[in-house]
DNA sequence: GTCTATAACTTGATAGAC
DNA sequence: GTCTATCAAGTTATAGAC
């Protein structure tokens, strides 16, 4: 259990790491497989190419993430009992899962939680596996909301939405941005703080009062 | 005036476009030359190194966006006339010189402002650049925002404007992320509204109730 | 499954003629 | 200022031995 991983193990966990830390083009698999102690036709056989091995990164964290995503967001619908829980708590529902593994898990996760704040932004590469794994937990975090904020318009609570993930992948990739915002005055908190201020800030928004005027059909 | 631009110029342009839809790294000088008709050799005459041309790019657009947001803020502190100025009003001083070279500009400028809203993920490259250009910019709003909200102790605020400028340049990037979300059912407005409904949500984040405790000294 | 060796190509950068 | 020609190093990917 604890002894050395696997070649195909190794090889995703540095790519994790690497891809996160300095994106996905500037990242050479020859830096990959140095740092992986591999061999280059390694990584093309168990992945074929590159992107491949993007792609293998990507899906292994990412589906646990969206299930932990979805079950916290049954459970506090289903403490909630009839009524549309809290917005606050639909939130953290989506927001606990990326942060807990970007901060706390010992090895990998933090990496890839970068990563996918990353390539929110450098995404040209996996159109349909973002949208295979991400496509129904955005629908159904929009329909929580939706119940939970009847009075915000459906197309209004999108760009919320959208907001909302913007400001969680800027906060997910967590390189020196606060620091540099601050002017280095600002000390980076434990996950927990952040993730309480990120959610505080997110509720205030999607509560906030609709003055965008509705299209006529 | 409306001939054909100069070597030079024709570079940065062309740089500004392609960096901004495939990215820094993954575009080539020579599909910069390609593309700008003009000679490889020119690149480096005029510009040094592929670094130097994408710092010249930012610069070149970030200085003007910059001055106005300043300005903007400067007008909408003379307007409230000794009281501080709403949140929202400071707010569109920050994000209104933006949107507007985005989506307003017939050329270049849309290209640039998906171009910042990438590096702010993809910004390995230009760490002194973007701290000369935006630092005092955005120690200037900070202290305004100080001012609007005292009750929000400054690291909080610090806080809230880094989750502010991670859901500014995820729209800004404006790539297929809200037809995304929404699964295609949300159409892109003109961009005023989309303004309109950023500054709607943000204000209300800046103007959240405080829940974090305050760090003991 | 893992290796070596190498093909086939692209990259940023430069030297030197004009 | 602009060109051609080229370098030196990097890249992904593959063929084939073990």
């Amino acid at each position: 259990m604890r002894a050395a991983a696997d070649t195909k193990t190794r090889i995703l966990d540095t790519a994790e790491r690497l891809f996160a830390e300095h994106g996905y083009a500037p990242t050479s698999l020859r830096k990959v497989i140095a740092e992986a102690g591999v061999n280059l036709a390694a990584v093309h056989y168990h992945f074929h190419s590159k992107q491949d091995l993007l792609e293998a990164v990507v899906v292994r964290r990412a589906a646990p993430v969206n299930r932990e995503r979805l079950e916290m967001l049954a459970r506090c619908e289903r403490e909630a009992g009839g009524k549309p829980p809290p917005v606050e708590k639909i939130l953290e529902a989506f927001l606990a899962p990326a942060f807990r593994l970007a901060r706390e898990c010992t090895e990998g996760g933090a990496a890839f939680a970068r990563l996918m704040g990353r390539l929110h932004a450098e995404n040209d590469a996996l159109p349909r596996i973002l949208k295979n794994n991400f496509g129904p937990v955005l629908t159904a975090f929009h329909s929580a909301l939706h119940r939970a904020l009847p009075e915000v318009p459906k197309e209004e609570l999108f760009w919320r939405m959208y907001f909302a993930v913007g400001a969680m992948a800027h906060t997910l990739r967590g390189d020196q941005g606060l620091e540099f915002i601050s002017n280095g005055a600002c000390p980076t908190p434990d996950w927990q703080t952040t993730l309480r201020r990120l959610i505080d800030f997110l509720s205030a928004g999607f509560c906030a009062p609709v003055k965008v005027r509705r299209k006529r059909k």
